[in-house]
Order: C-alpha cells, then structure tokens, then sequence
DNA sequence: AATGTAGCCAACCGCTTCACC
DNA sequence: CGGTGAAGCGGTTGGCTACAT
C-alpha cells in the first residue's frame, strides 16, 4: 500500500498561480508566518493550492529579496566552483548565493552555465559516450558497455570541468592540452590563451579559463573499448566527491572551498591512479594539512595556486598511443587521462 | 504564413531526510 | 526505537516564446 498523498489531489489546483493566489499567500505569510505547516497553510488562506505547491511558490518567487536572472561573472565562478566541487546539490549552492534559490540556479545552470562551461558536443558526449563513432557494430558494442558504467553524468560533469581546469593550470603535463593532440595551426585565440595561463591574473578565474579552453580548442577523440573502464574506481571517486559535499555542509561556506578544492586536486592527482586502499588511509591526516593552509588567503586564489604547485609534482600520463584524433572529446579521455584505463 | 525546433523557466513528482509521537 | 507524516530536495515535465525553415 502506498502513502496517502499530502493532499486531495482531486481539489487543488495545478499549473501557473494568478496573481490573486500570490498576492494571498504573500500577504499571508507576511503576517502569521509559515505556522511551520504547510499542509495546512492553503485551507487557512483559502486557495486550492497543494501545500507542497505553496512552500514552493513562496521560497522560489515571493520570498522577500529573490533575485531572478542577471547572474554575475563572481555568481558564475562560484556555481561553476561548487558545482565541481560537491555536484548538484543545489541547495548547498544556493546557501552560498544570498538571494539566489535552488531551482533558479539548477535552471541556470541547466539551460546556460553547462553549456557555457563545457560546450554543446561535450556535453552530449557526457551523456552518450559513444555518439560519433560512425562504425556501427562499433556502436553498439561501446553503447552496450558504456550502459554498465556506473559513473553518474553528474560525476562524470565534474571531472570533466575539473580535467578541463586542471589542463590549463598545467599545459605542459595534460593529456587534454598535449601539443600532440592539438591542431596543425592553433586558433590565435588559443596562441592568447596560453600565453594568458602565464598570467597570474587569469589563472585566478576558472571560469575565464574554462570559457577560453571550450571556445577555442577542439580536442581529439578517443576510441577505446569501455570494458576496460574500472567502475569501482569510479565508484570511490564519486563517494569521496559525496564526502567533499558533506564537508561543506558540516563545516559551511566559502572558507571551506579551499580544502574541497585540495580534497578533489588530490583525488584525481592521486587515488585514481592507484593506491586507493592507501590514499584512503591518508585521508583524515590531509584534511589535517589542509586546514594548516587555510589563512587568510582567499580560498579560490589558493584553489588556482594549488593547483599550479601540484602540477608541478604530478606525474605525465602519456597515453599517445591509445588516441585517434577525430575531433570530440569522450569520456575515454578522462578514463585514460585519470589512469584508469 | 505555417510548421518545426530549441531555449527557458515555473511547477510538479517522487524519493529521502528529519522531527515528533 | 520504530512508525508516521511533513519538509526538503533534485530530477523531470509542460507550456510559453523566439527563432529557423
């Protein structure tokens, strides 16, 4: 038997709400407050509303200081940067964007940042690995092995806006950014590019970076058999990802990004690569030398500077070899890229 | 002008978490 | 401590609009 609805769903209301209902619940609201029920709170008021529809209706459009659209270039960075760093845990973002809700900038990030970050072809690669291979017993071998991954589109996003940041920062070890995959002749944009990595100044905006890379740069495709993919390395990487949001939940706001940022550079640096078991045990002791380096740097400038000294340590993952240049990119290349292929 | 397509966003659905009894 | 129901949350859908064909 299943659970008895919130409401007579029979006797409420559905779709858009007039501007009577709004001008109601507002006025409403404004003067008892929720009651902390919102299942009674239409039967008060008088409107045939579910009460899930009203708290809605009031934390996404009549809450006082909501702001709709016109997000800012810092609103961009700071979506962008918590998105790689804990996924779509929208709510966690929106904690950190004063006036922004949840579902606003789920949308947003839906409809425009994704697409701003990553790049259309990117992005329905993410979700279809195998969609421009034109062989098709090809096709079907890697759609049938790819529908076994286990990697969650959204951890799949991540690593990808982080492989895709990581590469900038260290041009010269990334598979993503290896001159060997390039084009014959490099857009002068790109020329701009990486001469705007050697600037401190860039290198600060992830976002600047990212838009750069995406816009300009149209890297190669692999074309490897999935069935070398190692979903339990996954499976570690997206629980430590999970771990990373619950840390910013546990210890709260922007001062924590830093140690995220680190959480993560070290994930993919590190526990991918092997040594899981042994990284895993380590786990707790970083955290410990993260916290030493937080101060007063400010937590993105340190993420960018972090991430410039650990390149400089981290190990070339030359996997030449394994790719055809055919234009898109694949999840593949993050499998190699990461060494779990 | 008619039709198709893509983008956008408000709202809904259903699962999970939390608080209370 | 387990059951129950409300709140919270993220994914998805539906409808509107703009633009392309």
């Amino acid at each position: 038997m299943g659970r008895a609805p919130c409401c007579d769903k029979a006797n409420v209301k559905k779709g858009p709400w007039a501007p009577e209902e709004d001008a109601k619940l507002k006025a409403y609201i404004e003067k008892y407050g929720t009651g902390n029920n919102w299942i009674a709170l239409p039967h008060k008021i008088g409107i045939k509303r579910c009460g899930k529809s009203c708290r809605l209706r009031w934390l996404n459009y009549l809450r006082p200081n909501i702001k709709h659209g016109g997000f800012s270039e810092e609103e961009d960075n700071l979506i962008c940067t918590l998105y790689i760093s804990i996924g779509s845990r929208w709510s966690v973002i929106a904690a950190q964007l004063p006036g922004r809700t949840d579902n606003d900038i789920k949308n947003y990030w839906n409809t425009k940042l994704k697409k701003k970050l990553l790049g259309r072809r990117k992005i329905s690669n993410s979700h279809h690995l195998t969609a421009t291979t034109h062989d098709p017993k090809e096709s079907n071998g890697l759609e049938n092995l790819c529908a076994e991954q286990t990697l969650s589109n959204s951890a799949l996003e991540r690593l990808q806006l982080h492989m895709q940041l990581q590469s900038l920062q260290k041009p010269n070890l990334s598979l993503y950014n290896h001159p060997a995959f390039w084009p014959n002749k490099l857009h002068p944009m790109q020329e701009k590019m990486i001469q705007s990595l050697q600037s401190s100044t860039d290198r600060l905006n992830p976002m600047l970076l990212m838009q750069q890379h995406v816009d300009f740069y149209e890297p190669p495709t692999a074309r490897q058999d999935c069935s070398e993919v190692k979903n339990s390395k996954f499976d570690e990487l997206e629980d430590a990802c999970n771990r990373v949001g619950m840390e910013l939940q546990t210890n709260g706001g922007i001062s924590s990004l830093s140690r995220i940022q680190a959480e993560l550079d070290d994930l993919v640096n590190n526990k991918v690569s092997g040594n899981f078991s042994q990284q895993e045990d380590d786990f707790e002791s970083q955290f410990d030398c993260f916290k030493e380096m937080d101060g007063p740097k400010d937590g993105l400038v340190w993420w960018a500077d972090n991430f410039q000294s650990k390149s400089a340590s981290s190990n070339s993952r030359d996997s030449t070899s394994v790719f055809q240049s055919e234009g898109g990119y694949h999840g593949h290349e993050l499998l190699a890229s990461y060494g779990l292929q």
